[in-house]
DNA sequence: ACACTGATTTAGTGTATCCTAAATAAGGTT
DNA sequence: AACCTTATTTAGGATACACTAAATCAGTGT
């Protein structure tokens, strides 16, 4: 189910990542001209892609794109592929400073986990490539991104059931019966600071649920 | 203008260059099962590839495809590649045997010469691959495509002039004011066994020389 | 308020690659 | 010699991305 993105797709996400680092959004003309593609085509890039199944960029008519947890998560992921590169490069191959980013450019794409880790590993788990940038660590990106608790969704966020961590059997059974399983998507509704009830919509039905159970429901945001 | 095979070609070279080695064409069929794609979209794609400017597969209508030199050129370059990165992939990252080959499958289109150089002086310049197949060596290949002269070319082929090796001024001049240059697109039309005379077209004109001239030509058969 | 400028989007296209279903050809059978 | 099977091709589409030209919107200055 899980499509990897393509490498258009990839170069994009790497150019709005780096684009709106300083909070704001990356803008059409900016992005056209980081990416060497006519602002038009960026346009209709950027409605593909956030109209996805998994929407990658959040993007707003004239405002911009920025990027969803998942998007974020697959940029930081190419550019850490791209700063090992670069540095397993210039270290292991003895390719010079300037010469590496275009060959990393191309790899970067390709290349599998293990390859990454191996390259990791090589280089002693570096912190920073060559140029002296800092190659952002998936340990520190994933947890923080795959722990999210439905308990911690607010109107009018939208997400997708990750995972749930519950052992009792009963509970199991209610959220199984209501369709809270893994894959299923959700639209949050209201959320009551009172008592902790997040009201939102799964599979068409709408439920209230407190704290005791939104907590073991974990997910993704989109 | 000398356009890099996409991907799916370079995918497609090496299909047919690994089925045709008896001598025999590669079958539509074959292809498309050792390709994992649809039949009809195979025909299609040897259309396209046998139509271009640079034809690098030859096909005839029902009965296969077989390499042009042009395209077997291309064939063995990714074939080394593939080669040297499985190598490399098992004695320099530690990937295991039978790891290797899809790492090489993605990368094989996308790495440098200066990364296929690199990783070749790395391994000691290899003459087989961790399965024991034959890294072809460009070195062997290339002069012998090269340096094919107009001389020796027969009709119905069909060539672009690569380069002229001359030193007589005369000479050049009359083969410039000819149209004899690199560049140049030619047809063979007739050859006599006799004199060694060849007749062919250039440039919307028909010659007829013999080989004290066309022996200085070097030409890309196509 | 109102026109100007630059940014952005829409509309209409093109190319590469793939797919499915339907037509056709090639070769061996009866 | 008509027939069947299998290989192959044609026809008609779909998808991902890119482009150009023509609208449209937003912010500015007047």
């Amino acid at each position: 189910m899980k499509t990897t993105p393509s490498h258009a797709t990839e170069d994009y996400l790497k150019a709005i990542y780096t684009l709106s680092i300083d909070g704001d959004s990356a803008s059409t003309n900016d992005l056209a001209e980081r990416l060497n593609i006519a602002p038009a085509s960026v346009t209709g890039m950027l409605q593909r892609l956030a109209s996805a199944s998994l929407p990658l960029v959040d993007y707003r008519k004239r405002q911009g794109a920025t990027l969803t947890p998942a998007g974020k998560k697959a940029a930081l992921r190419v550019i850490r592929r791209h700063r090992l590169l670069e540095t397993y490069l210039h270290e292991f191959l003895g390719f010079a400073w300037d010469e590496v980013h275009e060959e990393a450019c191309r790899m970067e794409h390709v290349i599998s986990d293990a390859f990454e880790e191996r390259i990791d590993a090589l280089l002693g788990h570096p912190t920073y490539d060559p140029h002296g940038d800092p190659i952002p660590d998936l340990n520190l990106l994933m947890p923080q991104e795959a722990s999210t608790r439905l308990s911690a969704l607010r109107p009018p966020q939208k997400a997708t059931i990750e995972r749930v961590d519950a052992d009792d059997k009963e509970l199991l059974r209610y959220l199984e019966e209501k369709s809270l399983v893994p894959g299923s998507k959700l639209e949050t509704r209201a959320y009551s600071p009172f008592d902790g009830n997040l009201t939102f919509k799964v599979n068409g039905q709408v439920m209230i649920l407190g704290p005791a159970v939104t907590r073991h429901i974990y997910i993704q945001e989109n």
